[in-house]
DNA sequence: AGCAAAATTTGAATCGATCCAACGAAAGTG
DNA sequence: CACTTTCGTTGGATCGATTCAAATTTTGCT
């Protein structure tokens, strides 16, 4: 028993292994990287020596900054790393960006922290060529962070109008409008929004003002394609209670118990996220209140559960896979061109919509 | 307009901000990791210097050689990446798992592969500080490869009796007994097991030498626990079908035909997992079959889902926040020790569980 | 054998940082 | 004023590989 895993630190190095074969290193280098250059004695030789020093292959690490290329994308977010894995949303995303990865061959990196100051050093020093920013509260830090790594990114589904960063996203104005008129067209006349933030920490009916200065532009934009196709039908939008819910259940709700307290309740719910209307649903039905019958709604985003869900959702689909695919190949073969992508959305009717009753 | 984005390449290295500023790059590192050693006017020097000349900060790659830490994890499966994001199981581990690094600081790298070869390179180059493999279909060889790389790292229900590799498992024997113990108590005799793989890439109904050359010791061990407990109250377990399935909807939907088409169908079911035992649900109850009048179901896993499926499903919970945690430690605070944890499990008596009728 | 061409091998340079022993300058002390 | 501390800065060594032009060995051919 010499020392199989009796040495404790393991300083073996491809230096070491090729000393051990009397070879230089640049030889013992080709074994591993190219071993068809090297005659078949030789190469047995090193390969014999790292097998007897315990010799686990090339160390990336090294390689790694002799090619510079990392060869894996980085995917960041401000929330907790677990939102990757319980966000519908974000996981139909991953899987798409996953996908992509596979097919090139790229790995993929977890980027978030607990606290903001981890966060900084996370992305500072993330070992990636280039971020994916999942860009949900607190995006506009992460992008400002990323946009300091001086590395490729793209945003996803960016609430900022800088032209300067790369990004991702779908109509919003034009997939509210494409919801809003659905239920028009089916009769409705009185309505809700269950919005997404427009500024950081805040929930509650929103006023027109704090529309105006909302800090994410895409909670602004629907809620403008919403309004242009009520207005259109000639609904008095400024009577339209706008509740701004921070994407969960518990906001969600409470929004719920504050329009339906109204004297005259909504017939017809708009939700900016799928996830808002599944909560909406179950709600309701805790409520006793028929959907479609009673009241309908229409979600936005198309995650998979919004297609089985009881009834199955009425919703504006994203192109979620579409737009993981072009996140990575815009990381991938990024050619220094900012460029900005507005994708189409499509609505999707399923059983949560129905004419108003009577 | 000098050029903000036009020089193409981007070699600006912290050796050149160090010369730009007049200080040696001892110094410009320093203003970088140990501000405070600096004296404030040479600090804003060199930052200034940075900042003019578009320097991103200290390149992680440089680093990390130097420091030999990724502090990073890597979680490798032979699945497509995907799998992390669809998979109910693994994304509770995942979730477990996130957090465990969100606590420490550590990032995760997702490794996988499209095809076998890609895999081992994905592996060989992934830069990490050890890995935590998930043992399902091609463990083995992930394991291999794994310990190829003399890294530390922890098998996550791993299917494999050696003792060298370090694992982190559940009392499968104990597990399965339990479940069946529960249905045997309530009166079964009538069983039917849906087995997860016992070697790669077959399903169908099993024979006990297929059995006995199980690939997979985690599924012979459930499968044992069963029949244990069956013949224990003196059911003829030869009798018993065990159907194998790739632990896919397809596959167990084939299995149910199968089972069902027998002359006296089971009534209850042992199902290896509870993404098996959900298809069932749905199965029986498009069959018209009543859960738990009909037939009794008991799955296995604990996954969030189990709680929420109509109607709920008795399972057997694997301590799945627990086991992540303990696999993160254990890659990050190596000490080079091997150990095998075997972890208890809980029945949970939900639903989908009752007295046979009659 | 003699010589050019092909096949291998060598060793220095490089990737981009961090670390540290040594050194110079400024501040403190008797 | 001479002498010790303290503080900041310097520049060489190092992390672990890959690359490539040049040197060396083999092979092929007459």
């Amino acid at each position: 028993m010499a020392s199989l895993t009796a040495g404790n630190r393991r300083p073996v190095r491809l230096a070491d292994i090729a000393k051990a074969a009397g070879v230089s290193h640049g030889t013992a280098s080709n074994v591993f990287s190219r071993p068809e250059i090297v005659r078949e004695e030789v190469r047995e030789r090193v390969k014999a020596a790292a097998e007897a020093m315990g010799y686990g292959g090339p160390d990336p690490k090294g390689r790694l900054l002799r090619a510079g290329k990392v060869n894996a994308i980085g995917v960041a977010t401000a929330e907790p790393l677990s939102y990757f894995f319980d966000d519908p949303f974000a996981r139909v995303m991953m899987a798409s960006i996953s996908q992509a990865c596979d097919a090139t061959g790229a790995g993929i990196s977890l980027v978030s922290a607990a606290n903001n100051e981890q966060l900084a050093w996370n992305i500072q020093s993330a070992l990636v060529d280039g971020f994916i920013v999942f860009c949900v509260e607190g995006g506009s830090r992460l992008v400002e962070l990323a946009r300091e790594r001086k590395l490729p990114f793209v945003a996803l589904d960016l609430d900022s109008e800088d032209g300067a960063v790369a990004a991702i996203g779908v109509d919003n104005i034009a997939g509210a409008s494409l919801a809003a008129r659905h239920l028009t067209d089916l009769g409705h006349r009185r309505f809700a929004v269950l919005a997404l933030p427009f500024a950081d920490g805040r929930t509650g009916l929103v006023s027109p003002e704090q529309v105006r200065s909302a800090t994410y532009a895409g909670t602004r934009d629907r809620l403008t394609g919403y309004l242009q196709e009520l207005s259109r039908v000639g609904v008095d939008t400024s009577k339209v209670p706008v509740y701004e819910t921070a994407n969960d259940a518990a906001s969600a709700k409470a929004g719920l118990e504050t329009i339906f307290a109204a004297k005259e309740p909504p017939t017809a719910i708009l939700a900016m996220s799928d996830k808002i209307a599944l909560v909406t649903l179950e709600w309701l039905s805790a409520r006793k209140l028929n959907v479609p019958n009673d009241v309908s709604i229409v979600g936005f985003d198309g995650v998979p559960e919004s297609a089985v869900s009881e009834p199955s959702l009425t919703t504006i689909a994203q192109p979620i896979a579409e737009m993981g695919r072009l996140a990575v190949k815009a990381i991938l073969e990024n050619d220094g061109k900012v460029s900005r992508q507005l994708l189409p959305v499509e609505l999707i009717v399923r059983a949560s919509s129905a004419p108003p009753r009577g």
